[in-house]
DNA sequence: CTGTTAGCGCTTTCAG
DNA sequence: CTGAAAGCGCTAACAG
């Protein structure tokens, strides 16, 4: 008697078919969704399968199938909650639809090209980008080799490429008419001085109705990042500038709360009494009994919904022209803003 | 001219081979790490697969290596800041170390034999469980397929499996040691009713040691889950039960943020003057200003550090015996105890 | 050092 | 419906 037990030999087609005494196509067929086979072999083949434990060769099968199911995300911000959750999502989607997702983290620092290029090595079958920092060149590549992307929150980018993203002019509107109805009219806005795309149209879609409006200049504060550390930072200098508002945007929940703890600290100003804060994202941070923060939602279910469908459509149809799509936003009131 | 444009056919390494004037092996050798080609073939080669844009196919690398450089990671409960940053770490690590994760999401809910089914059909080189609910059933699949497979802060299965903990013991020694050190003496805990070994350990821990010093004895405090909203509700118990306590250790950082928003907002018990809180994880969120929370730090960053270290020598020696690897914790002091 | 020859495990025409 | 045969892209002996 030969070891073989060096490497559990793993059981393979042939070995399913010898024992159910059947071909190995029909074993590939009883195996493969819409293929022909009697419901007779079919019981065999199963039932053979069943006893030897065996499992198919995706990578195998992908060699000869041109797909492998493998499905790129490049994310970059985890610390973000609002990131971390879309991260989830929309892993949980991909598996759900049968994609299995690889997760590359990717901080601005990193070569895109590089990262890119680790997926392509596997085939992936698609690549969903969330990083801030777009690269551009990822988009290039992978339209030139037919690789179907769809780019989250991204639209600076200048390529033909699917992209799925959260109505942020909506998001500054709805942070202005709200405030405004409320009555504060003394405006300023938090952000941060790292540009990213999301938070700039956010912002001067905030600034451009406040202008259409007649109302004061509204003034802008800044932190380094777009964090929590950049929020309390931002406030810092709003608080220091001595002026007086009554009424904030803060373009992210996750630097509305570092505002607001500063605000607590370091100032003897009462929310929504004399400053009223509206975030945006809506992070479950911000639902915390602690923080009770006023936010315009984004609901990270549908957006992994809606990136997921995005990729299952470009399967369909390769050569379809590129899609956008918008999702929709809404008001969660808190306290952080007045009853009214 | 023929259209061939249908699915940008991919170059492979005959086409390399071609364009180089050399054979297919010699691009595959120029491209294995540590094999023979002369600098002179190589150099042909290299430039051959730069003007094609040639890269290699993992997928069919892997069919005749037998290691596809994926790994899953199973984890559970994203949400905690806790969680998502290890897994971040992990992938980081991971990729750092040529490997690619393939991250799957699992809830307790869902069936764990079919979760390690998908990443098995994908051939991966070794899983990574870091999920509260510790699925017996994945372990003895892998261990009898040879899958190398590593358990994050995990004790109670029962196989021979390499592990990766913190050392809970101390987790829960420290609080109390801390908490009797800074005077105080009317002791009680919060955790979650959801039971998981991390967090028992550390309540027995810290309740054992309380014997042996002759405190009085400890008082248990649950919530439904082991989150924010778990802690609230426990620090409402505690509240509600009209006790006088000077001292709380949270077992988990998540939690210990909701007991300190509802203590805040239900009590007028003062932080730390009247009762000392520890927490345990030390997540982001406990450095915030707003909340400031003394707790036990974990190193993320050095049990990822070890989580793939581990992967690495059981890939070195497969059949050496299992091990198990015990992180350091440290106290972070903060706000929510005495200066002393 | 290099090319030739077999496969890895699976799918897929193509006859039967 | 079924089996035989060819091949996906790559690597690993094995001779030269």
């Amino acid at each position: 008697m030969k070891r073989d037990d060096e490497r559990a030999k793993s059981i393979t087609s042939v070995d399913v078919a010898k024992r159910a005494g059947v071909s190995r196509s029909a074993v590939s067929r009883t195996f493969t969704p819409g293929a022909s086979v009697s419901s007779e072999t079919r019981e065999k083949v199963l039932k053979a399968a069943e006893d030897l434990g065996y499992r198919v060769n995706q990578l195998a099968r992908s060699l000869t199938n041109k797909r492998s199911d493998l499905v790129g995300i490049v994310a970059a911000n985890m610390d973000n909650p609002f990131r971390a959750e879309q991260i989830e999502q929309i892993t949980r989607k991909l598996i759900e639809q049968n994609f299995r997702p690889i997760l590359m983290p990717a901080e601005a620092s990193e070569d895109p090209s590089r990262i890119i290029g680790m997926l392509l090595e596997y085939s992936v079958s698609g690549v969903i980008i969330t990083s801030d920092t777009p690269p551009q060149s990822i988009c290039q590549e992978c339209v030139s080799l037919g690789v179907p992307i769809v780019l989250v929150n991204k639209k600076e980018i200048d390529a033909p490429v699917d992209r799925v993203l959260m109505d942020n002019v909506k998001c500054g509107e709805i942070a202005l008419r709200t405030l405004h109805r409320k009555g504060a009219n003394r405006l300023a806005i938090i952000t941060s001085e790292k540009p990213s795309y999301s938070l700039e149209v956010r912002q001067k879609a905030f600034i451009n109705l406040a202008e259409s409006l007649d109302l004061a200049q509204v003034e802008i504060y800044t932190g380094s990042f777009q964090n929590y550390n950049g929020g309390a930072e931002a406030m810092h200098k709003l608080i220091a500038s001595e002026r007086s508002f009554d009424g904030l945007f803060c373009v992210t929940d996750y630097m509305a709360l570092g505002s607001l703890d500063e605000l607590r600290l370091s100032s003897t100003l009462s929310v929504p009494d004399d400053l009223q804060i509206i975030g945006c994202d809506d992070i479950r941070q911000s639902s915390w009994q602690g923080y009770a923060l006023t936010t315009i939602r984004q609901d990270t279910d549908k957006l992994a919904q809606a990136v997921v469908q995005t990729l299952l459509d470009r399967f369909e149809t390769p050569a379809a022209p590129a899609t956008t799509r918008l999702l929709e936003v809404e008001l969660i009131e808190r306290s952080t803003t007045q009853k009214n």
